[in-house]
DNA sequence: AATCTAAATGATAACAACTTTCATTTTCAT
DNA sequence: ATGAAAATGAAAGTTGTTATCATTTAGATT
């Protein structure tokens, strides 16, 4: 066994810091690593929530510059799903990938569908557009949610 | 000629007003006067902005609570696109649309594309999931932009 | 037309999430 | 070990949104 997905990243991240003539804390190590093995829509509370149980005298302020960076250095995604918080998600290793959420359990999952992003990149050049980037969510009812009503 | 845009929408409004019970202001009239003018992405600040020219002694709460109103009678659909204000947009004739945004001179340009939307329901149908509602925004680079470099 | 009552308004306070500030602590090159 | 630059943590400041409350107004009822 090899290393884990989780440490490459670690890796990534030092060289990056390195790159940027950052410092390498304890701190933004940590929040990191907690960060890397999530594998929901976190929020900042929660991650400094999840944090502080190891490290209690992380403020606030740390985890969102931490995020920030993350962010910068392209580990992070921040997504707005319209609740007024910005919720963080690990890079996907399977590329991007798209969002259906319940409007009833709040439930959230994530799909990826080619075809709607070459369409996206064909009706965009028609207008002059070049894409960069995109979000695409989808509000409805989960299956669950849909059966009882 | 028949009667303006604006003005049966203003017909319509006050039938709404009337189901619902609620009173026929000035204010409320004029600050949807105002906003059915509008044919961008507004946000509240700039609206309130428009409507104290003619009544400069409303307030932004009443701005507000009548946005509010107009969204869930369904004249206005509210918008974010991640700068942390809440655009409104007058509900388009020709049916719903989505968003191109420059990421460089911030141009918003609406387009729709029958294709896409057919693919999502399907991609959600697979999934177990009813769609209502959806959003997709391409970020990316006008062709201004673009040119420029 | 005057009166009444519930609703709307406008000013302002409260709130929530995000961002900055600053004194203190830590990293890391010397 | 030492010192300069950067990071941290606590707290204050921002910004946009929502709620509160005294006053005003719409519209029904005398």
């Amino acid at each position: 066994m090899g290393k884990t997905d989780t440490s490459v990243k670690m890796d990534r991240l030092n060289e990056c810091l390195e790159n940027k003539g950052l410092k390498s804390t304890r701190q933004r190590h940590f929040i990191a690593e907690v960060f890397f093995k999530t594998t929901t829509h976190i929020n900042l509370e929660e991650l400094l929530k999840k944090v502080k149980r190891k490290m209690p005298r992380v403020g606030y302020a740390t985890v969102y510059r931490t995020m920030k960076l993350l962010t910068e250095c392209g580990f992070a995604i921040e997504r707005q799903f319209g609740d007024g918080q910005t919720r963080f998600e690990n890079l996907p290793d399977g590329g991007h990938h798209d969002h259906m959420i319940c409007v009833k359990c709040s439930k959230i999952v994530e799909f990826q569908n080619q075809m709607i992003e070459d369409l996206q990149i064909e009706t965009a050049r028609k207008l002059g557009f070049e894409v960069l980037r995109h979000k695409l969510e989808l509000y409805g009812y989960c299956k669950g949610c849909a059966a009882k009503g």
